[in-house]
RNA sequence: GGGGUCGUAGUUCAGUCGGUUAGAACGCUGGCCUGUCACGCCAGAGGUCGCGGGUUCGAGUCCCGUCGGCCCCGCCA
């Protein structure tokens, strides 16, 4: 049987026969006349059945009984519509199907909600019905596009001599890092593996195994509270390679996705700029910086030092962005930036209006002089508004970062069609955690530090720089990895800096500790959210558009209604009991 | 864990200051209709106002609790 998907049929198909076979989108009743839209995956065609121009009654009588979402198969001849019946709207609507025969396949109940574009119906409706949503075309679209990108990134990773290599699933658990999700052992009683945050160090395994390059589209598992671009199960795009750099890895991602982000008809120009993370924080107050708007962090520290307040006297650092035009904003909506910079952990938002009334919160500590002074530090022109915030230059950064994004959105500074792409490099290799006490790897322990940085891990680990890099495209963390660690004896000084025990990393990590005494080579690899590369080429607003079947903010199936309790056998079988059975 | 917001017919929503029988549109059911594509016309069915409790002569409306969707903070090496 040879089937066409309605959505490819054009006037070129005139006068040629046609099956279809699909849903009816809504069926239009005439009397002796019936229109019938069928849908399926590739879009929308409309079949005609006309009494008047020898359409049987029996014909007739099962057009008149469809109803939305049956399933049917039409066979007819493809016609080129009348002049004035053509419809514009729509991609075929230059044509019909002139229906020979309709076989009807499947009835259908109504569906709880409008298998359309238009409607908007309730999400956890939709997420019950998913696979009625997915009949959307907007959403199967998506799911669409989702498969182009898959096939061009392994297309393109097996023309770089890449292998696509499946890693455990049901692995072992590494404290540190997010929360595991965890599955018990039957046949060892107690213990438990745990799904995969990355497969990190299996790739790293790949590595001394001698396998060279390896990828995988990989399913990753992190057992924390979900945003609209976290799912507690997301794909990575995950690669490895040996004997390689920095600057493999960076012409090997820019090349994929100069094939892959064209798909989604958006332009990409390599090599990507670079940005030291310090400059990063510096200018933007955030290590993944939105480029494309202005609108940066300026130090204004020296000009503050010199008025009398003590918030800017005492401060570490004193810093300020200016909002172009920001005078209008009200009182109101100063007060809420200041709540908001308070959330943030600033002790306090200084504003100042550059308008003819030169407005202050702080106006009592400044003359003319100061004022004009501070003015020219931040570079502000007239009817600019300056938000200027004091303090440790951690916190600095994290509350003006915020502003600026936000502000950006509200104030209508970012441009549309604008696809910003960037590397960050030059991370610190640690950072210190001041509820604990001590250093964390910032990016995962077995990040190597830049060759000169080395013997700062032990005298200044503060300030040692690490060899990794994030790819970073409009304010939004594409991906990350680093060049790896190879030797055992760097990788016991990157553990004790990091206060973890030989013993702890024996019990955590020995196999890939001992793994390194057998001949490591140099290697590294990045990590790419792929789900958040689908997003954003489907210019879809959450991970669920881009997600076959996703998870509510609360990590629950609506469809199959996981997580649910389980048989009291299956519990004994494992070994466990509940804590308050319920 | 915290904050915000929403929850009324199958769907999307309206519902005034607490007051008589809770409405609209779409959808659905039946009928008519030959060029529609948001078809049109006629008739009709359809409600646990998320759930539980309270205040009140009286609660969709007020109060308390709870459940669920979404967004944000924390969290996410």
């Amino acid at each position: 049987m040879n089937r066409t998907y309605a959505g490819t049929l054009d006037k070129s198909h005139a006068g040629s026969a046609a099956t279809i076979a699909g849903w009816v989108q809504k069926q239009r009743d005439f009397g002796e006349l019936v229109f019938i839209d069928v849908r399926d995956r590739s879009g929308i065609v409309q079949v005609v059945v006309d009494r008047s121009k020898g359409a049987s009654e029996e014909l007739l009588a099962i057009a008149k009984e469809l109803r939305s979402e049956f399933v049917l198969r039409v066979a007819g001849e493809v016609r080129e519509r009348s002049e004035s019946t053509k419809n514009s709207k729509m991609p075929t609507g230059e044509i019909e199907i002139v229906a020979t025969s309709i076989e009807l396949l499947s009835r259908a109940d109504t569906p709880p909600f409008p298998v359309d574009d238009e409607v908007d119906a309730a999400e956890d409706l939709r997420l019950k019905y998913r696979y009625l949503d997915l009949r959307r075309p907007a959403l199967a679209r998506n799911i669409i596009l989702r498969d182009r990108i898959a096939h061009g990134v392994r297309d393109y990773m097996h023309r770089q001599g890449f292998l696509e290599i499946e890693t455990p699933i049901l692995t072992k658990s590494t404290p540190e890092g997010a929360r595991d999700y965890l599955v018990p052992s039957r046949v060892h009683k107690g213990t438990f593996y745990a799904l995969p945050q990355s497969p990190q160090i299996f790739k790293q395994l790949l590595m001394v195994s001698g396998l060279d390059r390896y990828y995988q589209i990989a399913r990753c598992f992190r057992d924390e509270d979900l945003r609209r671009d976290r799912q507690p199960e997301f794909t990575q795009v995950d690669i490895e390679a040996s004997f390689i750099d920095e600057e493999f890895v960076f012409t090997l991602i820019e090349g994929m996705f100069a094939e892959v982000f064209p798909l989604a008809g958006i332009p990409i120009t390599t090599p990507f700029p670079r940005m030291g993370w310090q400059e990063a924080m510096d200018r933007f107050g955030i290590d993944r910086p939105d480029t494309r708007f202005g609108m940066e962090l300026i130090d204004i520290t020296a000009a503050a030092k010199a008025i009398d307040f003590a918030a800017f006297r005492e401060a570490e650092t004193v810093r300020g962005i200016v909002v172009p035009r920001g005078s209008s904003l009200s009182r109101r909506q100063i007060d809420d930036l200041s709540e908001e910079a308070k959330k943030l952990g600033a002790s306090g938002l200084v504003w100042m209006k550059f308008d003819g009334l030169r407005g202050s919160s702080i106006k009592k500590f400044l003359d003319d002089a100061k004022f004009d002074s501070l003015r020219d530090a931040l570079r502000a022109n007239f009817n600019d508004l300056a938000l200027i915030v004091a303090g440790k230059t951690t916190r600095v950064w994290d509350v003006l970062g915020s502003l600026r994004l936000k502000l950006g959105k509200e104030q209508g500074l970012i441009p549309g069609d604008r696809w910003d792409f960037l590397w960050v490099v030059d991370f610190p290799l640690f950072e210190w955690d001041e509820e604990s006490g001590r250093f964390f790897a910032r990016h995962h322990p077995f990040t190597s530090p830049r060759l000169e940085d080395v013997e700062k891990i032990e005298s200044d680990p503060g300030a040692t720089l690490a060899r990794a890099y994030d790819v970073v495209m409009n304010g939004l963390e594409l991906g990350g990895g680093s060049i790896r660690i190879n030797t055992p004896e760097l990788q016991s000084r990157m553990f004790r800096a990091l206060g973890i025990s030989d013993e702890d990393a024996r019990d955590r990590f020995g196999f890939l500790i001992d793994a390194f005494r057998y001949g490591a080579p140099p290697h590294g690899g990045v990590a790419l959210g792929f789900d958040r590369m689908v997003m954003l080429m489907a210019r879809a607003e959450s991970l669920r558009e881009v997600i076959a079947f996703p998870k509510t903010a609360r990590a629950q199936d609506l469809l199959s209604e996981a997580p649910s309790r389980v048989d009291e056998k299956q519990l004994d079988e494992l070994g466990i009991a509940l804590k308050r059975p319920s």
